[in-house]
DNA sequence: AAGCGTGCCGTTAGCGATAACACCATCCGA
DNA sequence: TCGGATGGTGTTATCGCTAACGGCACGCTT
C-alpha cells in the first residue's frame, strides 16, 4: 500500500483558538516584544543559559515577571529532548514505608534539577503496567519503581525506554538495570535465627494474604526456610487482607492465640500489626517476652512511643529512597546495572527473650 | 529597539541526534511506515479517535504493539493544547492524613482520564510556590493544593492559570477558586464545647509549634475562642517542632503534667500525638477519662487498635480528596467558584466523662 | 593593519504529535 | 441518474520552544 503522492493545495493558515475567554496565555513571543528582543534571548534568559548582556536580561526579566509568563515546558521540553521529571511507581501510599521512601527520593533530587512525579499502583501488576506506559509517554528521565516483579509488557517497557532505571526495596531476583534495597528472604531468615537462638520452638506466622506482595512473601519463605534447617515447622499461621492497621493485629493476634494458646513466639509480617499484637498481650497481661515472644518488620517510627519496644528490622526506607535517586541524578560512579543491598539491622527491642 | 530585518539564508536541514545507542526512540513515522498507512491514521487508530476500518485498525494495532511504541504524550500535548494531569500540591507525605485525601483523589480521578501529579511542600511557602510554578510550566488541567494561605505569587499564578483550582481542607478563609474541607476553626469550638459539657475546667493545649501548619493554629484558635466564652482560659500548653510521632506525645505529656498536675484535660493537635499520650496516662495508671480526660484530631485508623479510644474528630479526609477530583474532572455542576464544607464528626471514644 | 577571538543576539529548522480541512470512493434515496 | 451524505484516509499547518548556526561590533595580537 503506498502513499499516493502529496497534492499541491495551498491553503491560509487556520488561527487556532486560545483561551475561551479573550485573554490567551502567554508564550515567550509576548514576552520577547514586550521586552524588545527577540524569543531567543527571552529563552537564554529564563534558563539562564548562554551569553545575554546584563541589561538586557534585566529588562527580559522584569517583562516576564510583570506579565506572570510561566514557560511552556511541554513544548520545552519537546524542542530540548530533555524532561526533567522522574517517575516513582509505588504499590501504596497508605503503608507509611513509601512515604518515608518518597522523603528519601526528595531529598536527594531536591536541587538536581529532576522532579519526582509518583504512581501508585495498589500492588496490582496491571495497574503498574498502565501507570508505567501513562509515565513513559512524558518521556521522563528516570524510573523508580518498586519491587522485581512486573509483567512481560512492563518488562519490556522497561528495557526499551533507554533511560536509567532502579527497582527498589528488593534484591532477590534479577533487575532490569539498576537495583537498590535488602534481601527479604535474608531478612526472614535472620529473625527466624534470632528466634530459635533465645529458644522459641513453638512459633507461628500472622501476614498479609495479598499474592502481589512478594516482599511480605519473600520474608516467609526466608523465615520458613531457616526454621527448617533447625527442624522447626511453623506451628500455625493467621493472614489477612486488605489495610494493615493496629486493629487487625489485636484480632489476629486472639484469633491464633486462641487456636493455639501453647505458641511461645508470634512473627508478624509488618510492625502495624505486631504492635496491635503487642497491645493485645499488654492489655489481657500475656507475659512478653517470657511466655510469648513477638516480632515484626520495618522499624517503622511509630514503635517508639509504645510502652515496649516490638522486636524488628528496619528496612532501610530512607536510605533506598536516597541511593535510588543518586542513581537515576547521576550522581554515582557506575554507568549502569548497579545494585546496592543494604543491611537491615535487627533491632532486638523488648519482646524476645535475651 | 527594532528587530533586523531578516537575512535569506538557505541552510541545510541538521539532523538532531537521537538516542546515543544507534536505537532512536519510535515514533508515529515507524509505526505508520511498519504499517503502510499514514501517521495521521495510526493517530487516530491510537487514540481511538475518528472513523477508521477495522482492517486498518488492526494492523496499526499489531504493528504499534510489535515494535514496543510507547506515544509521545509531550508532542500530543503541545499539538493539541491538552494536557489530562492535575497538579496535587500537598504539605506532607509522613502525615497520614495526606495519602488519605490522595487515596480519594486516586479513586476518583481513576477513570477520568486525568492522572494526578504530586508535589510536596514541607509546609513551606516558598517551596509551594516554586513547586507551583514548576507544575503549571507542565500545563495540568487543574490544581488541587491544600490550605488557603500561600504567596501573593503563589496565588497570582493561580488565578491567571485559566484552570479549575481547588484549595481543600480548610475553609476558613477566601478561595481562590474552589474550596472543599471543613471549618477547623469550628472543630476547634466543637471539641471545646464538648469538654466543657463533660465538665472539665482545667484544661492544656499540645500540638504543633509549625507556623505555617494555619489548620492546626485555626483549631487552636477556635478552640481558645470557645474557651473564653465559657470564662476559661488554657490552663498551660506544650509546643513541639518536627514531625508528630507516639513518643513525641508521651514526652509532652510527661512534660506538661510534671508542671501542672492539676490539669484535668489535655487537647492534642492531631491524633498521633494524642494515642502517645494516652498511652503514657495508662502506663502510669492515671485514670482516663475520671481525672483526666483527652481528646486528639483528625479521626485516624490508628487508634481503632488502642486498647482505649482516644476522643477525636474525623476530618473527612477521604471525601476531601474525593470532591476535590470530582472537581477538577468536571463532574459537578457548579462551573467554578464552588464551595463545599465538610461537617468533622465528634468522635467522644472512652476518654471524655459522659 | 590584517586577523582572530569573543560577547551578544538573531534566524532557521525542527521536536512529534494533532486539528482542520481536502479528497475520493461508495452508497442511497428520489 | 444525479446530488448529497457518508466513511475512510491523506495533506498541511501549526503548537511553543530550543539547538545550532550566522553575523556583527569590538577589542587585542603580532
Amino acid at each position: 500500500m503506498q502513499r499516493p503522492p502529496p497534492k499541491a493545495a495551498p491553503k491560509p493558515p487556520i488561527p487556532r483558538s486560545g483561551a475561551a475567554d479573550g485573554r490567551r496565555t502567554l508564550t515567550l513571543r509576548d514576552v520577547s516584544e514586550a521586552s524588545g528582543v527577540s524569543e531567543m534571548t527571552v529563552s537564554r534568559v529564563l534558563r539562564q543559559r548562554g551569553d545575554v548582556s546584563a541589561a538586557t536580561r534585566e529588562r527580559v526579566t522584569e517583562a516576564a515577571r510583570k506579565l506572570g509568563y510561566v514557560p511552556n515546558k511541554i513544548a520545552g521540553a519537546l524542542a530540548s529532548q530533555r524532561v526533567n521529571l522522574v517517575a516513582v511507581i509505588i504499590p501504596s501510599l497508605s503503608n507509611m514505608v513509601f512515604p518515608e521512601v518518597m522523603t528519601g527520593i526528595n531529598e536527594r533530587l531536591d536541587g538536581s534539577g529532576l522532579q519526582p512525579v509518583m504512581g501508585v499502583t495498589n500492588y496490582s501488576p496491571e495497574r503498574e503496567e498502565s501507570v508505567l506506559y501513562e509515565m513513559l509517554s512524558w518521556r521522563p528521565s528516570g524510573v523508580i519503581l518498586a519491587g522485581l516483579e512486573h509483567t512481560p509488557a512492563a518488562r519490556a517497557m522497561l528495557v526499551n525506554a533507554g533511560i536509567p532505571i532502579v527497582e527498589i526495596m528488593d534484591v532477590d531476583g534479577t533487575p532490569v538495570d539498576n537495583m537498590v534495597g535488602i534481601s527479604h528472604r535474608r531478612a526472614g531468615r535472620q529473625m527466624a535465627e534470632a528466634i530459635l537462638a533465645a529458644g522459641y520452638r513453638r512459633i507461628g506466622f500472622l501476614g498479609t494474604m495479598m499474592p502481589d506482595d512478594h516482599r511480605a512473601r519473600k520474608r516467609m519463605e526466608g523465615f520458613q526456610g531457616a526454621l527448617a534447617e533447625a527442624g522447626v515447622t511453623l506451628a500455625d499461621s493467621e493472614f489477612y487482607a486488605g489495610g494493615s492497621s493496629l486493629l487487625k493485629g489485636r484480632e489476629m493476634t486472639a484469633a491464633i492465640l486462641a487456636r493455639r494458646p501453647d505458641l511461645d513466639f508470634l512473627y508478624y509480617s509488618n510492625d502495624m500489626i505486631g504492635a496491635g499484637g503487642l497491645l493485645y498481650c499488654l492489655a489481657n497481661g500475656i507475659d512478653v517476652p517470657g511466655r510469648l515472644g513477638l516480632a515484626g518488620f520495618n522499624g517503622v517510627e511509630l514503635l517508639d512511643g509504645l510502652p515496649v519496644r516490638l522486636a524488628t528490622m528496619d528496612a532501610c526506607r530512607l536510605e533506598i529512597g536516597r541511593v535510588a535517586a543518586d542513581i537515576v541524578a547521576g550522581r554515582r560512579a557506575a554507568k549502569g546495572g548497579e545494585v546496592v543491598e543494604l543491611s537491615p539491622l535487627l533491632q532486638p527491642g523488648d519482646t524476645i527473650r535475651r
